[in-house]
DNA sequence: TTTTTTACCGTGAACGTTCACGTTATTAAA
DNA sequence: TTTAATAACGTGAACGTTCACGGTAAAAAA
């Protein structure tokens, strides 16, 4: 193994104090051009890489400039293919990449487990902030801020931490106003797992919207999907096997609950939406290129991430917050998987 | 701002040197448990997090246990709708989680952009290692190398750099000779932009199949999307618009793109597969939740993220390297969107 | 010419930890 | 009882930087 280059091996090669060589790797005044243009060529010559390490140590305070996105789920498969998570993600990584931050991504199975992927991450406190998903609620978060970590939350929250999320609760009573303005009184619903902290909020929108139209949402059949295709398709067979006269639409919480849904529809001689209306809920790109195209609610997961990420620059960089829980407004998409309900006979 | 915790107030607090913290922390042998117990428990009262700068200083090698992706893409937005860049993300993060090394997750707008988002995350010297995407050539990777990285790439490569990819040339092959062997003689190319580097194995796969069939790829009608379900439904409109009276397949060289295809025909009045057969490749999950379900060629993307990182825990670990070029197989998924052409009159 | 300012660069210490070694009690062996 | 072995812990130095300060020479002002 070869010896490390350090400063010192630079300093002695340009005929200077590896103090000045320091100078220069920080872009200091105080050091003459053609000193650094010496300094320089040896960095070069002697192919050194300064230590992060020691770097660090030297400094006042010591930041990483690097913040973590932790997102805690069961299953873990299902995070890399989730549409919102992965655009939230690349609305953190716009903000980050826009202020010299470095984006660090730990999954995890569960939240509370001490084994996880971020324990770690925490343990060798290597970033500045947190971004904590907590889609199957804050457990974990809390401890976050114990540590000592900046902590912001996506999602939702009853603690004090500051949170961002999207209106999930106008979502639904939008959508759900719309498929009543159609005509629709019976309508199935295709909820997520109840672990999921968005589906309560998409509930009580579904619910405030039959309400106000004088209907009882507590007749409304309902089946659970855990938000794949797969899930949709197979609560879609649910609902219509027991309730195939009654109903005239399905309201699913995500598009791909939907999208599975409208799968079985067609493959069992169901028009959608001639027979059946559908609706989803995240407006993920495809929804739109689906026949027929899926009418749905827009959720502006990049939004989301992008106000995530400053909300938590916010707070490392000791600014007011102007907001301590951040709601992203949703907006209706109507497509051509709802129209007018078919005549029930 | 309150002083930072450091070992030696630990050492103070529990009445003991500060070496014998260290010692506690590192879980060493030679430390009695009576006084490991009070030191942990002043660890705890006063709320102490060792500094990472300060450790890896200390140690012989100075690793951060930290790997990068690297995602330098023109179209960023692009990266994370990408169900194969996700996938393998995904793969990546399953080792890295598994060796507790964590992931940073860095993308690029362009390859050789020294202002990129990873031009801060080199200086900063903080990843033992890297896994470049190649999509778009490779750019930016020997650069990598010079500079000390340890390097994997994702995709394809003409230099030295060890590299783990798809088979995509066995892939349009075999899903070409699916084609012809249902009967199709006038197949229609939905091709990536030329900038993608799978783009030419995928064609390569294609031609092959085509002149062992003793046709002549040459003649074949291309069209170039962007990979995305509209640049399908674009290059789908582009093609029947100049040979509708030919074509009896479309093959699409990734699954939205084919996806986007089927919904022009579908919009203007082509049963599928009756009229028009479609392809495409990558296997996304909503592949088979289409109607029709689409043929594809399904990738092992988590698979591939998983070699990708266990090659490079092999160079970082100094363990020989079974082989330096992987190359990972394909599957044909024969679904609903392909059947025997329609008669041409 | 003398004094003051300025630009440049070197000095010594500090950052918080780990490491190799040495020292002291305690226990086991002779 | 003396000697050797061991367990527990302390000592000093080192890791590669940055920082606050001081010094020197050249340039500008008096």
């Amino acid at each position: 193994m070869t010896k490390r280059v350090t400063i010192k091996d630079v300093a002695e090669h340009a005929g200077t104090s590896y103090q000045t060589v320091s100078r220069v790797l920080n872009n200091k005044a105080d050091v003459a051009a053609e000193t650094r243009a010496r300094v320089l060529a040896s960095i070069k010559a002697l192919n050194y890489r300064p230590s992060m390490a020691a770097r660090l140590l030297g400094q006042d305070q010591d930041r990483t400039f690097t913040i973590a996105n932790i997102i805690p789920y069961y299953d873990v498969d299902f995070v890399f293919g989730n549409d919102h998570l992965m655009q939230t993600l690349h609305g953190i990584d716009l903000e980050a990449t826009l202020r010299g931050y470095s984006l660090l991504l730990s999954t995890a199975h569960s939240a509370g487990d001490p084994a996880s992927s971020y324990a770690r991450l925490l343990e060798r406190q290597m970033v500045d902030g947190i971004i904590f998903e907590s889609g199957l609620g804050e457990d974990g978060a809390e401890e976050l801020v114990e540590r000592g970590y900046k902590v912001v939350i996506s999602g939702y929250t009853t603690g004090t931490i500051p949170c961002v999320r999207s209106d999930d609760e106008s979502g639904t009573y939008v959508l759900t106003q719309h498929l009543l303005a159609l005509g629709h009184r019976h309508i199935g619903v295709i909820m997520g797992p109840e672990s999921a902290m968005p589906v309560h909020a998409r509930w009580r929108g579904y619910e405030r919207a039959m309400r106000d139209a004088a209907l009882d949402p507590r007749h409304t059949p309902r089946a659970q999907g855990h938000y794949t295709f797969e899930g949709g398709y197979d609560a879609a067979a649910q609902l219509m096997r027991s309730h195939s006269y009654s109903l005239t639409a399905l309201l699913a919480f995500n598009d791909a609950m939907a999208i599975g849904a409208m799968r079985w529809l067609q493959e069992h001689g169901y028009a959608v939406p001639g027979d059946m209306s559908v609706a989803g809920f995240d407006d993920i790109p495809i929804a739109q290129y689906q026949t027929p195209s899926l009418t749905t609610i827009r959720l502006q997961s990049v939004e989301a991430g992008r106000r995530l990420a400053q909300t938590l620059f916010d707070i490392l960089d000791g600014r007011p917050l102007s907001t301590t829980r951040a709601v992203i407004p949703t907006e209706l998409k109507v497509r051509g998987s709802t129209s007018v309900p078919r005549r029930i006979e």
